[in-house]
RNA sequence: GGAGAGAUGGCUGAGUGGUCGAAAGCGCUCCCCUGCUAAGGGAGUAUGGGUUAAUAGCCCAUCGAGGGUUCGAAUCCCUCUCUCUCCGCCA
């Protein structure tokens, strides 16, 4: 959520950073109307209270005393009536202005690209030079097919579009992938490891941002429960602060999680049908920090850095685009997306998104810190950004490291984990 | 799934329907005393919101959550959630 203060204090520098998103979702005269109504109904309200609460005592006190309270019962019950009346109507008010601000984005940092497509992202760096292949190189459908690695045919068999069935060494190969970025994330980049429920509920989502704007983005079980499956580790990660007052020794916190994720993709028709980029369900490793406010920005670089060392150690080219305003999600500030070379696309593909949210989700969740200074709490500032999404590095692994028989060479750092093996083939 | 107990401030833990945002203790902060240490004395110490130039005052709300009864609810009633104990079941 936007910070309320910022929007009753300066509403044309809210709306102004929001249009550079090509977003119009602040509805102005519906804001200050509500706004004032709010303000007008809660100084009301409290001042009923006020005198409510007084009259309670002075009934007690006067009861205390043996008086007669009968006409002071009898005045107090019509005030009653009053206040119950400016209550609904305040309640009605507030629910009104929290939906409002519930459906704002963020507000984009000021250094974020202008621009309202991806057509307008921009590079930032990149690393390693796409392989020359000399033999016709074949994408990781294909290959997968050839080695028997990648079965979508027995997928769609169990659940239909959008899912895929791994075997054999393929199969080991994502597992070790796994594997070898948690290490790395927990032993050279120091971040505690993690393992969160892959259900959540409603609460969590909003949190996080997800809610109540995104939800047809979501699976949602049909259980009275009201579970949902989470569509990044994110969500559970990152809500292991809410409703918590942090002290300053405790921060940052920098947590690494592998989750399966889980996207309805409504509304992606059409888009990477084929193959194993797009799936309902897919393997990432996450990573989640709580930071005081004044380290975020420094945070998204290093969090961005930590993985581009993912790609650096598997030797796989890669990209670093600063999206641009009309690209950034919902709830970020501020993002990098990391694309990884696809030889069998000839493009460069979105394996990682790291992303600074500033206070936006901490306000949702209510997650605060104190400084230690003695001043009061004050919101934290959370990052996330996936170190990397498994699905499709196991992608790029396979369409890079592919040989001129249809074997697939193991990047070295991976050998330990698949035994010293080298090569996955029939 | 069955039976029972509980949820109060950073922690422990009182609380009769009325002046209770809440005793007391611990912890913490500041001050005083004491030539180290120990001990002692005093003051302060929740969160959110409104108003405001103000992190000054003043006001409102909050005792797991949501409803209800009442002039008035931490206290009474209902629903839910979570925790603990016992039984059952299970990886």
């Amino acid at each position: 959520m936007i910070d309320p203060k910022l929007l009753r204090s300066d509403l044309e520098q809210v709306i102004a950073n929001l249009a550079r998103r090509g977003s119009n979702a602040l509805d102005r005269d519906a804001f200050v109307n509500a706004e004032e109504r709010r303000k007008t109904l809660q100084v009301e309200t409290e001042n009923l209270r006020k005198s409510r609460n007084e009259s309670a005592k002075a009934i007690g006190m006067a009861k205390a005393k043996g008086e007669d309270i009968a006409p002071l019962l009898a005045a107090q019950k019509t005030a009653g009536e009053t206040l119950a009346n400016h209550e609904a109507e305040l309640q009605s008010v507030t629910s009104q202005l929290q939906e409002i601000q519930l459906g704002l984005p963020n507000l984009l940092d000021a250094d974020v690209p202008e621009g309202l497509s991806e057509d307008d992202n921009v590079e930032i760096r990149r690393w390693g030079e796409p392989a020359e292949f000399s033999f016709p190189v074949k994408d990781h459908i294909e290959l997968g097919e050839t080695l028997s690695g990648i079965d979508f045919e027995s997928a769609s068999k169990l659940s239909g579009a959008r899912f895929a069935v791994l075997r054999g060494g393929i199969a080991s190969l994502q597992r070790a992938l796994i594997q070898f970025m948690l290490d790395l994330h927990i032993n050279e980049h120091g971040y505690t490891e993690v393992y969160v429920p892959y259900l959540v509920q409603a609460p969590a989502l909003e949190g996080t941002g997800q809610l109540p704007k995104f939800a047809e983005d979501l699976f949602r079980l049909e259980d009275e429960r009201g579970f949902y499956l989470i569509p990044t580790a994110e969500v559970p990660v990152t809500n292991l602060v809410r409703d918590q007052i942090l002290a300053a020794d405790q921060l940052p916190l920098q947590f690494v999680a592998h989750t399966p994720c889980f996207r309805s993709e409504a509304g992606s028709y059409g888009q990477d049908t084929r193959g194993m980029i797009r799936q309902h369900q897919f393997e990432k490793v996450e990573l989640v920090h709580v930071v005081a406010p004044d380290e975020s920005a420094a945070t998204l670089e290093r969090l961005t850095a930590h993985a581009e060392t993912v790609l650096q150690k598997l030797e796989l080219p890669y990209r670093v685009v600063a999206l641009c305003a009309g690209d950034v999600g919902f709830g970020a500030a501020k993002t990098y997306d990391i694309e990884v070379w696809l030889p069998g696309q000839q493009k460069y593909r979105e394996i990682s998104s790291c992303s600074n949210y500033r206070d936006f989700q901490a306000r949702r969740m209510g997650a605060r810190w104190r400084d230690g200074q003695g001043n009061k709490p004050e919101l934290v500032h959370t990052l996330n950004g996936s170190g990397v999404a498994a699905g499709r590095a196991l992608i790029a692994i396979i369409e890079n490291y592919q040989q001129a028989d249809g074997s697939i060479a193991v990047p070295a750092v991976l050998q330990p984990y698949l035994g010293g093996k080298a090569v996955i083939s029939v």
